[in-house]
DNA sequence: TTGAAAGCGCTAACAG
DNA sequence: CTGTTAGCGCTTTCAA
């Protein structure tokens, strides 16, 4: 009743174990027939080798971490199932971790990750310290950060840089050619590295399209359907008021637009919203909505893929950096002003 | 530069091995002063034990596998941060398991996480078989089932059974008190076992509150919005047309009413639904969606919970059962008809 | 109060 | 072509 080990194995086979491992990872030549008799040992007994022994030997444990934020933020389910799909093809699997956005619960749970030995770590939460990555790195464990930079980043980790400019770029100057000049903005919590990021793109392309950043009203969100919500009411009480509103995710653009039907107001006409991330929702609802897209679930393959490769590569991994490109999608929520 | 042992702090300690494991694990008593060496020694060298070595004798990981159907569905975010909340408290870490609705890579999934030697697995796939069960319970690993039911389950596994009735009852309930006499179902894909039971339910609720079951129209759709959509145009041309729709899931609710109110529908007044899950979202819609609620979180936590139990009682450890309640939750997308 | 040594299940020299 | 043996990093008897 008790687990078979490669030894029952051996006994059975009447060979060694050593034998008995190199038939299992074909690791040096055996005659056929002794072959034979130790795969049929394997199958009559059942047996199946312990992962657990071999991490031991090997420095591999044919897992790795994934740090994210919060999984009920529709951003991460394709990204997950992008890092899937390319752990799945090598046997790997990926402990979840969310972070809830607190830097201290995040740092635990990448203690968690190194202490169980997992091969490499992928930062996605947007709570992101330098002390995460280094200590994993410090212990060896490769890394790979999205959507996040410190100078002192550059030679531990792999990164994937987004580039919010293009698509933001891309709807700032749809809006204003459609006539609109006065387009608020609902950040994300400004303590975010993204959330300033893409506050700065969206000023900087305001100011590319002939609008002055000093005059645009920003408020400050949560990212989540309620954040947008309570913007739309804060929108609303300003003079003038906006006739576009630039969402730093699209929950927050959700928010924003149902408070905004539910104050009586017709979309696209009396306000025009984008939104960022094209989650699945996006396009579903009614109307639907304008938003910058990201490829979330290539972001997540390719985040596990070089991660692969770092590991293959062992310790003097190159780190790679990718840079992805957004894109405006012009869909209902938007359209010329008046 | 190599992984600090055991011995590395035994030898800068100037004590043994075990003296170091000793004090490590508070498992017998330690002088004073030599503890303090010992800890010492720890601190300088930074020293994690290996959690892989511990393993290798304790016969324990530390760390539990979810099978889950697709993180994508909305049903599952929560559920996940339930099973990860009493997770984290006992230092367990979750592997995230996406069968994608596939028994196949259902079955792949559960037997990686059989090597990787998890100390149980929570069944939450609504693909299911007795097989991935059986694999894991065989390989002494515990398992926890939700929503899922079979005569040789029952010896194998602690399981999680939600009571659709509550809730179903309660919504075809309100549905005919409101007037409605044409109900129609929009159910799952009626191959998985939840569907099927949500289905008879929902049959039963009809012959209970004086309906004829057998003139029910009933949809199979796919559990996602899209199959709301094409649930809609093809309820649109039944003749007589229902003036109500109870919807297996939240997500096909909601594409029902989208795809409605674009055919001009004006939603409840033309057509009332009802979901099942309360996902967040069907709180913030517009309608807001009435659901029949299931508490999500709880289920999670429930879950991992009745995990840890098994897990700390052994191989004898008494398989528990609980059921859940579920109820109707009234929103705005309901009302009487006419 | 402490240390020596065996062994968890496996891989990988080293010998034959 | 195959077996013997020494570990991987830790826990846990058994002795002192």
């Amino acid at each position: 009743m008790n687990r078979v080990t490669i030894r029952d194995v051996a006994n059975r086979a009447g060979v060694s174990q050593s034998t008995v491992s190199h038939v299992l990872n074909k690791t040096r030549v055996v005659e056929e027939a002794t072959r034979q008799k130790v795969l049929n040992a394997i199958e009559e007994l059942g047996y199946r080798p312990s992962q657990v022994a071999r991490s031991l030997i090997s420095k591999r444990t044919k897992t790795a971490g994934l740090l994210i934020s919060d999984v009920s933020n529709p951003f991460y389910p394709d990204v997950i199932l992008g890092v899937e799909e390319i752990a799945f093809t090598e046997d790997y699997s990926i402990f979840l971790c969310n972070t809830n956005y607190d830097l201290e619960r995040g740092l635990k749970l990448v203690q968690s990750l190194v202490d169980k030995s997992v091969d490499g770590i992928l930062f996605m939460s947007s709570s992101m310290s330098l002390q995460m990555v280094q200590e994993a790195v410090e212990n060896q464990i490769h890394a790979v950060v999205l959507d996040w930079e410190d100078s002192n980043l550059q030679e531990m980790a792999s990164t994937i840089t987004i580039n919010f400019e293009s698509g933001i770029q891309q709807a700032v100057r749809h809006l204003v050619e459609g006539g609109h000049q006065r387009i608020a903005h609902v950040s994300g919590p400004l303590s975010l590295w993204t959330a300033q990021v893409r506050k700065q793109c969206f000023l900087k392309a305001l100011e590319q399209n002939g609008l002055d950043p000093q005059q645009a009203a920003i408020i400050e969100g949560d990212l989540r359907i309620e954040g947008g919500r309570k913007a739309f009411e804060q929108l609303w009480q300003l003079n003038p008021r906006p006739t576009a509103v630039f969402a730093a995710n699209d929950l927050m653009a959700l928010g924003l637009v149902w408070a905004a039907r539910n104050s009586g107001l017709e979309l696209p006409k009396d306000l025009s919203v984008v939104g960022l991330d094209d989650i699945d929702l996006a396009s579903k609802v009614s109307p639907s909505l304008s938003t910058i897209a990201l490829p979330r679930r290539e972001i997540g393959k390719m985040a596990m893929q070089m991660l692969l490769e770092m590991i293959r590569n062992g310790k003097e991994a190159a780190k790679s950096r990718i840079t992805v490109d957004t894109t405006f999608v012009l869909r209902q929520s938007t359209q010329r002003v008046g």
